[in-house]
DNA sequence: AATTCTACTGACCACCTGGTCAGTAGAAGG
DNA sequence: CCTTCTACTGACCAGGTGGTCAGTAGAATT
């Protein structure tokens, strides 16, 4: 992450009072999640935090660095988060491929529900940002997204897969599906209350119960029937 | 479309010589597949067109309605393209869910292979462009898409699927499949020679057989096994 | 009290945006 | 030949953009 103390190429904003600092943020993040980053006004920005304009690049350098700090900001929250959430569930992983999804879009979820425009922000920072940006960030986050698919993996009941089936290719089209339903209702997403995006993903999260039923009858053997 | 004739909202531009409207449609499409409609510019869209900046808007009216236009356009030529390539496959229909989707996704590969930038203009133009245009477009093009949904679903062997799955459910579960599969590929087609592209089409279609085998196993009655 | 140093500021900059409209070239009509 | 008309043009506009840097207020040092 940017806390390299050799580097420290945001030493002037994080010299700064946390209040001070959770001002900037807000706006930041607000601004950030509302319009994405190309259509971000850092004039915009300065003006939601009442701070003057030399300052926020005094502090950040260039809209880029500020972006790129955001977007940590954001994965730090998220991924705190998302640990808090998953260790108070359970203290064990289940070895359900199944549940362990479950178990992980609950966490977004809840996470989403807390903070949408964080959520969003993060989101939106791997698909909308500018192409060199985006490459920055997935080089970045690069060995966080390994574990991350490796831990998924990690003391997975493989007995309950099929013989005659990849258990990798098996993960892959599960996969797939989350990430096409995400895909699907991101842009309804985007332009909603939080109240009616947590009706929304609560209907997400039925839909999704209907197909892993479904996906389940054609990966698992039949002894592993839906719940 | 936009060619209700009482309107000709378009006129001074469809009046122009083919081969001028062509050059115009090209730079409009590269500039807008490559940047989305918010970050690209009607002065780099002229400048490579190489027509005076006061044309374009003479032609189009604002860049809102240029970008109608050219979103028009590719839905126009992205659908012809796959009328015309399922009608020479088969005459007839296929009863089967599966085969019918393998004969889709043929259709849209080929489409991708050979015109991947307007694939990709007219596929962001749902997701990434801003909500009123988005809004609009869904609008226009809701009843396309109604009938597409319906004509997948039109003399489809029903029976085939196992007693306690709803059909659309499942439909949907496999749409999500493929159109999960193709956008993750999109991105290689864009810089590819037509034979890589090929050679790539071919793999996509040995992993949607796997996806298909266990998506069978989990949606079909046993007696309707994968060929 | 004078000086140095540091953190910060805001007027300013060059550049870019979508859009306009008085003006013009050239065809058509008289 | 002159006029009218039409299709088209490009210099221009107001309103942004991210970024800069000489200048300053105030703390620290002498």
């Amino acid at each position: 992450m940017h806390s390299d103390p050799a580097l420290e190429k945001y030493a002037n904003f994080e010299r700064l009072d946390t209040g001070y600092q959770q001002r900037i943020l807000d706006a930041c993040i607000e601004e950030f999640s509302r319009n994405g980053y190309e259509s971000a006004s850092t004039n915009a920005i300065v003006k939601r935090a009442g701070i003057p304009k030399g300052s926020l690049f005094y502090f950040f350098g260039s809209k880029r660095d500020l972006y790129l700090y955001v977007v940590d900001h954001a994965v730090k929250r998220f991924t705190a988060e998302f640990e808090r959430i998953s260790a108070d569930n359970r203290a064990e992983e289940p070895a359900d491929l199944f549940e362990r999804l479950e178990q992980r879009g609950e966490a977004r979820m809840q996470f989403v529900i807390q903070e949408p425009l964080l959520y969003q922000l993060f989101f939106n920072a791997f698909i909308d940002a500018p192409e060199d940006i985006r490459s920055e960030l997935q080089l970045h986050y690069a060995s966080y997204y390994q574990t991350s698919a490796q831990r998924l993996q990690d003391g997975l009941d493989r007995s309950r897969f099929k013989d005659d089936i990849d258990v990798e290719k098996a993960i892959h089209l599960v996969n797939l599906v989350l990430e096409g339903l995400y895909n699907r209702y991101l842009p309804a997403f985007k332009t909603m209350t939080p109240a009616d995006a947590l009706r929304l993903v609560e209907e997400i999260g039925v839909e999704v119960q209907t197909y892993f039923e479904m996906l389940k009858k054609g990966i698992y053997k039949p002894k592993f029937p839906g719940k």
